[in-house]
DNA sequence: AAGACTTACACAATCGTTTATGTAATTCCC
DNA sequence: GGGAATTACATAAACGATTGTGTAAGTCTT
């Protein structure tokens, strides 16, 4: 852990070439310099060759930063998430930082660890940093959302993307968490099941409220009742999952399925299954929810419903890349909505109706 | 997918304070406002007290671009990986990110895609973003490594984490890989495994280069001969992994465990022992590297090396602060290494030698 | 009481771009 | 061939903060 430690002489930093040393090198003023380098019309074209050779010559690299300064916009777009982990931020972000970089733009990215004072911070930061537009999903703590105001109020563009505000004046770009539901449930009962449970994740998320309605309506839509006894609220971590197993399977009429609104709470639940040396579907079917990496490696794999993480980052980035293009005194509201898609796995199949 | 679209007037943006207004409401000079901000001793209390007052009432925000132009320095810190899945980067980044906001730094992120050019095109992205710093992970195709050398020539603060140049004239965050490779590879011969097999990567990684030679030393510590047959090469997929595996299993003296420099691929080597009706670790024990997620849910649970992902990034950007407080004139080439942690599970443990 | 500090502030240059506003010289139209 | 339009460039003022230098006044030393 000590570090090794070495000595050495630091060669004088080179100080980048600027504009005004491409100036004075060819004798013509800065505006030349920089319209040549920007494609200006009112430029010949022979100077602006000259000009550009000379700056890969040089190896003239713009500063952006007092670009930015002087025009008032940068070319930094922030991004704010509760948490850089699993699979569905990571992969999101991914998706958000390839298409920025195509169009140009670096993605500053910020954690608000689910605290609502964190993101405030995130905010306050990204706005002095001058950043062109701002994605975020919220943390799950937010309930005040007068920072985001400040966000538009200083005329940038604001895009949500997944966790959003329930106000629906805004950017957003979601996943059709009521379709995931349905599908699943649905799914289910085409399945067989007939007592279907639910982990509902904590409802003052738009998200969860969602996959919870879903579920309501395919129950509704198939005539069978709807039992809030079968429903169980939580974090839903593995341990919640097999904690509200146990329960159900305690019931004196146990549930021959359960639909997750997320996958570790499902996957807590399948061990619990096993434990208790039920079998997964024949004696109980499980869905989840996100489609996590590790549902196509347990036994059995586990249905879940995807959540299309990078396209949820690439149109995210191309909303708000809408929303610059379009900055003519109106301001629009744009709700992208993603379909997400149920991938059905060994947990929920039951050999008497393959399909 | 085609977003509903709503049109309202764009409220007049409101244009940021800036420190002229400040001045111009308190009737002094924009020098009294920044030094009485930054905590200058050539500003009296009492005046301090009021600028500071008036800042808060009129949300004073600074213009952190502004500043970094004048100083020559910004608050960025660039983050160059070659991608943003799996484990390990997501939580590298997790670590850097939270690491670097505390110490007021925003961190620009930058993928690779594990590509030598588009690595060097981060570079000039994050040089002309006037970053602090950057700290990279290089691409797997990276062999030219003179745009590094840019980095430097500026003076500008550069750390490498996990994948790192050979030459040690660099500053850099890596984990023990021989150790883990070592470690793992003891362990497996103290459960009383007598020909190990190697998964290994591909060897112009440093990463996987030193897994290998630890494996190979723990072999020869333990007097055991070491086989080339028994070592496969590959990208360690988890296709790779079962391909390898049904290789290794087909031979005249099939191994009786396998050590594999990556999780995934251990992964397809177990599912396909299981197919061929083999038991885990009875007939084979496994072990990986990476600490995945999924390594504590398969069946058995597979035994893996930890590789301290949030360490490595708070780690990284410890040493970039030293380096940054120490640009006296010395450019210090620093060396830290983090020790790995195995995780032993069922994987590998026989029942006969328990521990 | 004269010189040496310290305190408390203002002036103005500076970082590297962008851009509104000239100003010549050329071309074009009728 | 006179006025309009176009081409090709220069001048200089921004953008918002930082900072070396200057300058008064007050405090202290001996």
């Amino acid at each position: 852990m000590a570090p090794r430690a070495k000595q050495e002489q630091l060669p004088p930093p080179t100080t980048p070439v600027s504009m005004a040393d491409l100036a004075r090198e060819l004798g013509v003023s800065m505006t030349t310099i920089s319209r040549a380098l920007s494609d200006h019309h009112s430029i010949g074209p022979a100077t602006k060759q000259k000009v550009q050779k000379l700056a890969k010559k040089l190896n003239y690299q713009p500063n952006h930063l007092a670009a930015a300064l002087r025009k008032g916009k940068s070319k930094l777009l922030g991004v704010i998430v509760p948490y850089i982990e699993g699979r569905f931020f990571p992969s999101v972000v991914h998706g958000i930082e390839s298409a920025a970089s195509k169009a140009g733009f670096s993605v500053i990215i910020c954690q608000s660890n689910e605290d609502a004072a964190h993101e405030r911070k995130n905010i306050e930061t990204l706005l002095s940093a001058q950043v062109a537009g701002i994605l975020v999903s919220v943390a799950r703590t937010t309930n005040d959302f007068r920072h985001f105001e400040k966000v538009r109020k200083r005329g940038i563009p604001l895009v949500f993307f997944d966790r959003t505000m329930d106000n629906d004046a805004v950017n957003s770009v979601v996943l059709n968490d009521w379709k995931g539901g349905y599908q699943s449930t649905k799914h289910l009962i085409d399945q067989g099941c007939r007592r279907i449970a639910h982990f509902a994740g904590l409802q003052h998320l738009n998200i969860y409220r969602n996959r919870r309605q879903g579920y309501l309506d395919a129950l509704h839509d198939a005539g069978l009742p709807q039992d809030e006894e079968l429903i169980v609220y939580s974090d839903m971590t593995m341990e919640e999952g097999a904690d509200a197993m146990r329960r159900l399977l305690a019931l004196p009429n146990p549930p021959d399925a359960v639909f997750s609104a997320g996958d570790s709470s499902v996957l807590g639940a399948l061990q619990e299954v096993k434990r208790q040396g039920l079998r997964v579907p024949q004696d109980i079917a499980l869905a989840g929810f996100s489609n996590e990496a590790f549902t196509s490696i347990t036994e059995p794999m586990l249905t879940s419903v995807d959540q299309r993480c990078e396209e949820m980052g690439q149109a995210t980035v191309r909303l708000f890349l809408e929303l610059i293009d379009s900055a003519g005194g109106a301001y629009t509201q744009r709700q992208v909505v993603l379909q997400p898609e149920l991938f059905v796995r060994e947990s929920s199949l039951h050999g008497a109706k393959p399909k």
